[in-house]
DNA sequence: CGGCTTTGACCCGCGC
DNA sequence: GCGCGGGTCAAAGCCG
């Protein structure tokens, strides 16, 4: 590890395009075969794929995003045709199947949760009206504690057969010295492990709300130390607490937790479909994008490729033509 | 006192 | 079948 330099001592920030040295490839540290390209700039990961595109002026401006199904098989919420998660059900019964998890420990709370019918993931569909229209938001609900309804079906509940599943993830890079930053969501760290072939851990966090089943994994890269990469899973179905607090977020980060961005990304999940976009330059940490509760959370993820016509952050990040494919 | 972090244990999926 | 690694749980402790 540490091959690479010219790490920003100065907190979150994001080396020049000459100081990052793209990986050839996907930067499999990040795991789960998942194959994470990154941009240089916004440092977006996913696990859709973003491969840079080297341009004149703009290096991170153009670039290409592959979608990869890497995760068709653990993610039973396919497309359809109009790059739409089909989500809902399937995801939501999945990420509660997933969601047990180990059902870890003491057999996972057996509560239930019945789970939870306004599922973060499910958001894409009806379900979850109380999000779209009310839900300004959510209070904050103590219950996160151990306490309160584990957002998973118990480990019981997952039937043997059942593979894990996961919901779709968007992973980003940071060049940051703080490993969990701030997103405008409360998180709450329920574990942490070490990584093989790693000399840093991983960290997991789980929303604090407890209707809302978002995860995000954070850990450092060990190719570079001076890397942080946080992978969210599902989409929040509440509004974000607020203004991050001194935090240093970027767009996508902060959209793809407002559930914003994934269904922008899902567009282009299909593999064999290659958009080279232009990010806007706009996407820098280093400049902390005041996202308020209105703009971030009032257009959670559409089912439908319509994008909220109030683009908020989505407007900022995603170039319009980008996001009606 | 409530919320969050730490940490060891447990469960599951997967490769060998 | 076994072992490994990833992911999660939950009790205990810490902190504001």
């Amino acid at each position: 590890m540490e091959d690479k330099e010219g790490a920003d001592p100065g907190g979150t920030e994001f080396t020049s395009d000459s100081s990052w040295s793209l990986p050839s490839g996907p930067v499999d540290s990040v795991s789960d075969g998942v194959n994470y390209f990154f941009d240089r700039e916004s440092s977006i990961l996913s696990e859709f794929g973003w491969n840079l595109h080297p341009v004149d002026d703009h290096p991170h401006h153009d670039i290409e995003r592959f979608a990869e199904l890497d995760r068709a098989e653990s993610c039973s919420r396919p497309l359809d045709l109009a790059g739409n998660f089909s989500a809902s059900q399937s995801c939501a019964a999945s990420a509660a199947a997933a969601g047990s998890g180990g059902g870890g420990g003491g057999g996972g709370s057996s509560s239930g949760t019945a789970s939870n019918p306004g599922l973060s993931a499910d958001v894409s569909t009806s379900n979850n009206p109380s999000v779209s229209s009310s839900s300004s938001e959510d209070p904050p609900e103590k219950s996160t504690g151990s306490g309160g309804k584990p957002p998973e079906i118990p480990s019981k509940a997952r039937k043997k057969g059942q593979k894990r599943i996961r919901q779709p993830r968007f992973a980003f890079m940071t060049k940051s010295e703080v490993d969990h930053l701030e997103d405008g969501y409360r998180w709450r760290k329920y574990g942490q492990k070490a990584v093989k072939n790693s000399p840093f851990p991983r960290s997991y966090y789980r929303c604090t709300n407890s209707k809302c089943t978002v995860k995000k994994r954070v850990e450092r890269s060990s190719e570079d130390p001076a890397i942080v990469i946080t992978t969210y899973e599902g989409q929040h179905c509440h509004h974000s607490v607020g203004f991050p607090r001194g935090g240093l977020i970027s767009h996508e980060a902060a959209a793809f937790a407002a559930g914003q961005f994934t269904p922008t990304v899902s567009q282009f999940y299909y593999p064999g479909v290659q958009l080279n976009r232009e990010i806007l330059p706009s996407i820098t940490q280093s400049q902390q994008v005041p996202i308020s509760a209105a703009d971030s959370a009032r257009s959670l993820p559409e089912p439908t490729p319509q994008l909220p016509t109030d683009e908020g952050l989505l407007g900022d990040m995603v170039p319009p033509g980008m996001r009606n494919r």
